[in-house]
DNA sequence: AGGGGAATAT
DNA sequence: GATATTCCCC
């Protein structure tokens, strides 16, 4: 049925080759259960940047199989059949041989689905691309760490702060910061974010993080001698209504709610032209409770 | 291109 | 389960 004897000839090994029909699609989508057999983890190859995934028919197996020519990757085969046979012919040339139909999970891991244009350009960028050594597991040691809020509190803080600038400032004004990339940067930004939104969520519910970050923590990590800026507590209660159940649920000890006073008619520390929360259909649904929660927090601040 | 964040992997 | 990586949409 396909013939991979041309495939890794020359000496030639190529990457991840996919032959997947699109019922085999439907079959997954339907029913997930399908077995997949001789799956090869391959740690040191990234998924996803010399992905193939061929089309049913056999003329655009034969444009691939020309693409390929050059490609020094090794390949990887699936189709319908499972005949040993079959498989062996297959494995003359790749290096693994997946059976139809594969359960999604196990081809996410795989493959990148992709219209059958983008991947002759795939395979021609990593023609000229011999494999590079995959880079090890970023470790955010506390001293880099450090070094990190150092560069977002230069730079204005999380709110903008951006991956790029974070990197350049990093690089330029320290050693050792060379060979990190921005997504190492974005992916710990986005930590950092989550957490200082975490300490200011509990802060407004009247509690300490358990580091016991307070008030004066989350302004100094800001820079800033007022609270939270708004945008960031819009966030928090953005997310903090939508999971409000779950939040409720865990103070048991909440500040005693008897201020009737309402989250609208909080006076907010803020010194000037800070939007003011509610007065507006924006808190129009926010729940009493975690109103007057909120609200008994940021007064006991003033 | 690159920021942001969800999904995934380790 | 925390933390790092990858994917994907805007």
């Amino acid at each position: 049925m396909i013939d991979t004897s041309t495939i890794g000839a020359s000496g030639q090994r190529i990457k991840w080759w996919v032959h997947l029909g699109r019922s085999a699609f439907q079959e997954m989508d339907r029913n997930n259960k399908g077995k997949a057999v001789l799956i090869e983890s391959d740690n040191n190859s990234p998924v996803g940047q010399s992905t193939l995934v061929l089309d049913d028919d056999e003329q655009s197996i034969q444009e691939i199989l020309t693409s390929l020519e050059n490609c020094c990757h090794p390949c990887k085969v699936t189709s319908e059949g499972d005949e040993v046979g079959t498989i062996l012919r297959s494995l003359d040339g790749s290096c693994a041989y997946l059976v139809k139909p594969i359960p999604l999970r196990d081809l996410n891991m795989h493959i990148n689905l992709k219209r059958k244009n983008d991947l002759v350009q795939v395979v021609q960028q990593q023609t000229n691309n011999v494999s590079r050594a995959k880079k090890p597991r970023m470790s955010w040691t506390p001293l880099v760490h450090e070094k990190f809020v150092e560069s977002v509190q230069e730079l204005g803080g999380i709110e903008n702060a951006t991956p790029k600038k974070i990197l350049q400032l990093l690089q330029s004004n320290l050693k050792g910061f060379q060979d990190l990339d921005r997504e190492e940067i974005s992916s710990h930004l986005q930590k950092y974010r989550d957490s200082i939104k975490r300490k200011v969520q509990l802060h407004m519910l009247g509690y300490r993080d358990k580091d016991g970050t307070n008030s004066e923590h989350i302004q100094s990590i800001y820079q800033m001698k007022e609270h939270p800026p708004m945008t960031l507590v819009n966030q928090v209660l953005k997310t903090t209504v939508a999971n409000e159940p779950d939040i409720l649920s865990q103070q048991r000890q909440a500040p005693a709610a008897k201020n009737t006073q309402g989250f609208q008619s909080v006076t907010l520390p803020f010194e000037t032209n800070l939007p003011t929360i509610g007065g507006s259909t924006s808190c129009g649904n926010q729940s009493n409770a975690l109103m007057i929660q909120m609200d008994e927090a940021f007064s006991s601040e003033l």
